[in-house]
DNA sequence: AACTATTTATAAGA
DNA sequence: TTCTTATAAATAGTT
């Protein structure tokens, strides 16, 4: 239908495959969209010009998936069920390996253990004797850690009650605002030879504090657990 | 083009809108066999009649998929990545979970166990205890049933030995091919008194077998574990 | 399904 | 690209 009659054949002239190329997407989108108003049917059209480009056309108010999940399931072809079964099959992988985890889980906290016959169950005393070992060691480790960094925080806290100390007696003489030195008469004063040996004693002003000291448990890396 | 100029609206005429449905659909198929020819490009068309009836075309040598694709890619538009996002966050889900299970699995086995901390390290203890006390009894269990099964495996064995003895003894008598009751002299004979204390003596005739009962092992449901 | 008058699509040219 | 237009093709209404 033009100046002449055409023969259906690949254009090889690139410049006028193009035109053509757009005349006729044209045409058969005009198309698509009059059958589809005209015969009240569903239409999906799909077009990838050679050069990568790609335009297409959809009776409007319809969802592509819908129109190609009844092209799928009435045509008999797949379009996305190989790609599902892929996925498909992951999934029932996945989940086998998590049953069998969560068997062997049960097995470790002696759950369901009533099948077990001899030599799995062997198996299963010496891995969890492993673990208590391993664990025993862990717990014994910490808690040489523990008593290590405690006995630590306990001298940071005698070195803060002295330095603490040392600080209100010497408040007695702070200075105003005109940096002049006052005495304060609620501070008692004690010598050098008594703030040493409130330093290193075990008894005396030792007091545990009702809040941990924060800063030095962080400093000594101390978790905190409730 | 034909007769007359047509509206485009829906053709109300049921016989009317489906014979052109049916004529216009041929023209679609074949403008998009034909552009696909002429300009070298990939069409794919769906078309669904009101009555549930589906035609379709796709350019030869293409599948469906590649053009969807290609189609999914350029319009930004998912056709099945909706579909597959359930499945793939279900696969996440689980593959998740899996990776739980084996750090449980592992702290269970002591490996892994250097940043646990108090509260999980004696939980993981409490755990491990509570398994191998189950699994403990258990083995106990067995070990009593096997204990069980083995006295009764060897009282079977004693009566086998008593019947077997008893038949021996009795061959001495055993019939010819005429029905006559003949004597064999190597066989001694016992009264019913010495059979009697043979069946129940720990002793007396108590030989192991070099090869297990396997029927009476498989009657008393005794597992034969290598 | 075939026919055909007419409309529509479009090839080639501008 | 877009417009023009001669002509091929599609198809509405009819048989």
């Amino acid at each position: 239908m033009g100046r002449g009659k055409v023969e259906i054949k690949k254009i090889e002239n690139t410049t006028n495959r193009q035109v053509t190329y757009s005349k006729r997407r044209n045409g058969l989108v005009k198309k698509a969209d009059e059958i589809s108003i005209l015969c009240d049917s569903k239409v999906s059209l799909v077009m990838l010009a050679n050069n990568g480009k790609m335009h297409s056309y959809h009776t409007p108010s319809t969802s592509v998936e819908d129109i190609l999940d009844r092209y799928q399931k009435i045509s008999g072809k797949r379009i996305w069920d190989d790609k599902h079964e892929n996925l498909s099959n992951e999934i029932e992988r996945v989940k086998k390996e998590n049953d069998n985890l969560q068997t062997q889980l049960r097995h470790f906290k002696g759950e369901d253990i009533a099948g077990l016959a001899y030599p799995e169950l062997d198996q299963l005393e010496d891995a969890l004797d492993n673990g208590i070992s391993s664990v025993s060691n862990k717990e014994m480790e910490i808690y040489g850690e523990l008593e290590r960094k405690m006995r630590m925080l306990d001298e940071e806290q005698n070195e803060l009650k002295y330095v603490l100390h040392k600080q209100e007696m010497m408040e007695g003489y702070k200075k105003d605002d005109d940096g002049a030195v006052c005495f304060n008469p609620h501070q008692e004063r004690h010598d050098e030879e008594d703030d040493y040996h409130y330093h290193t004693s075990s008894f005396g002003y030792r007091v545990q504090p009702i809040q941990p000291n924060l800063q030095a448990m962080d400093r000594m890396n101390i978790k905190w657990t409730h």
